[in-house]
DNA sequence: CTATAAACCTGCTGGC
DNA sequence: TGCCAGCAGGTTTATA
C-alpha cells in the first residue's frame, strides 16, 4: 500500500496529535516487527520521552523522541499508524501499542505483519541512508534521475522501483508516472533520451504532488492516521484499469508481469517503439 | 551485476 | 451461487 504520497498523507494527519507527548509505556504484541531491540530494551529507551518530530523519508515514517532517540516505521503493504483512545477494540492484528501522556493510545497495525518497526539510537545506522533523492525536494534534478536511473541495466519500471535511485515510488505511481511521460515500462532504462528523462522527471513531480494533495490511494487498506480513506485511486490514469478505456486515447488499458510486478500501461500513448531488451 | 522466484502473511476476488 | 487458486500497495534473500 503505502508510497510516498500515502506515508506523507499518514504524516501529516499524526504531527499534531503526537508531538509533544510523552510516551507512557509500551505493549509489544508481535515481537518479530520490532528490530535493533528487544521489547525490553524498547521500553527502557522510549518510555518517559518527548515526541518531538514526526518525520517521512522514502516510505519510513520516522518518530524523533527526545534523547537522540528515534522510532523507524515501515508499513510494507498493509501497516496501518492511528492514534485512538484506550477504549477502542484492539484491531485483530495490533503489532504495536504506546500509550500517550494525554490518554491516547498510539497504535501500529498490520495485517499482512510485513511492518517494521526500528529502535534507532544516537546516530546509529539505518537503511534510510541507502535511499536515493526525495523526488518532491526541490533540489532533486532531471539530471540526478537520468543518471542514477540510466545506469541501471534493466527496465525503466524497475530503475523507478529501485528506492537507491529515488525515494518513495511504489508500482501505483510508477504506472501513473510512466503513462504521464508517455513512456513505456518495459523500455531498457539508458536507452531513454534526455528529453524522455525531463518527462519523466516532471511526471514523477506531477504524480507525487497530485498524490499528496489527494491524501494518497485507498484500494484496500490504506487509511490516514485518523481512519480515512485517500481520494487518489478516482484519479488513477492507468493503475487498476485494465481492460478500461486510455483517458488519453480510448486504447485499451494493458496489464503484463514487468519487473516481477503487475504493470499498467497505455499499448498507444506509451508506445514500445524498439522496446529495446533489457 | 541482472533476473527471476520465493519468502514473509492474511484476506479479498476473479473466474470457473 | 459458491469455491478457491491466485493475487495484492514492499522489501529481502536465495538461486541461476
Amino acid at each position: 500500500m503505502p508510497e510516498l504520497p500515502e506515508v506523507e498523507t499518514i504524516r501529516r494527519s499524526l504531527e499534531p496529535l503526537l508531538v509533544g507527548h510523552r510516551i507512557t509505556d509500551t505493549t509489544v504484541i508481535l515481537p518479530k516487527a520490532l528490530r535493533g531491540a528487544s521489547p525490553e530494551e524498547l521500553q527502557k529507551s522510549v518510555v518517559g520521552r518527548t515526541i518531538l518530530r514526526v518525520d517521512r523519508r522514502g516510505k519510513y515514517l520516522v518518530l524523533r523522541l527526545d534523547g537522540s532517540v528515534a522510532l523507524v516505521f515501515h508499513l510494507r503493504m498493509t501497516g496501518r499508524l492511528s492514534v485512538k483512545s484506550p477504549g477502542e477494540p484492539l484491531a485483530k492484528q495490533t503489532t504495536l501499542i504506546l500509550p500517550l501522556d494525554n490518554g491516547e493510545t498510539f497504535r501500529f497495525e498490520d495485517t499482512r505483519k510485513f511492518g517494521t518497526v526500528d529502535l534507532l539510537r544516537e546516530g546509529a545506522p539505518h537503511a534510510m541512508a541507502l535511499l536515493g533523492p526525495e523526488p518532491l525536494e526541490a533540489e532533486w534534478t532531471s539530471a540526478d534521475l537520468s543518471r542514477r536511473a540510466g545506469k541501471k541495466r534493466t527496465s525503466v519500471k524497475a530503475a523507478l522501483l529501485d528506492q537507491g535511485v529515488v525515494a518513495g515510488l511504489g508500482n501505483i505511481y510508477v504506472d501513473e508516472a510512466l503513462h504521464h511521460a508517455r513512456i513505456h515500462p518495459a523500455r531498457f532504462a539508458p536507452g531513454l533520451t534526455r528529453e524522455e528523462w525531463e518527462r519523466l522527471y516532471a511526471a514523477i513531480r506531477y504524480v507525487l504532488s497530485e498524490g499528496v494533495k489527494h491524501r494518497g490511494t485507498t484500494r484496500r487498506d490504506y487509511r490516514d492516521a485518523m481512519g480515512r480513506s485517500g481520494e487518489f485511486q478516482d484519479r488513477l490514469k492507468v493503475y487498476g484499469r485494465k481492460g478500461m478505456p486510455c483517458m488519453s486515447c480510448g486504447q485499451t488499458i494493458e496489464r503484463r508481469r514487468i519487473a516481477g510486478r503487475g504493470t499498467h500501461f497505455c499499448p498507444v500513448c506509451q508506445s514500445a517503439m524498439e522496446e529495446d531488451k533489457p
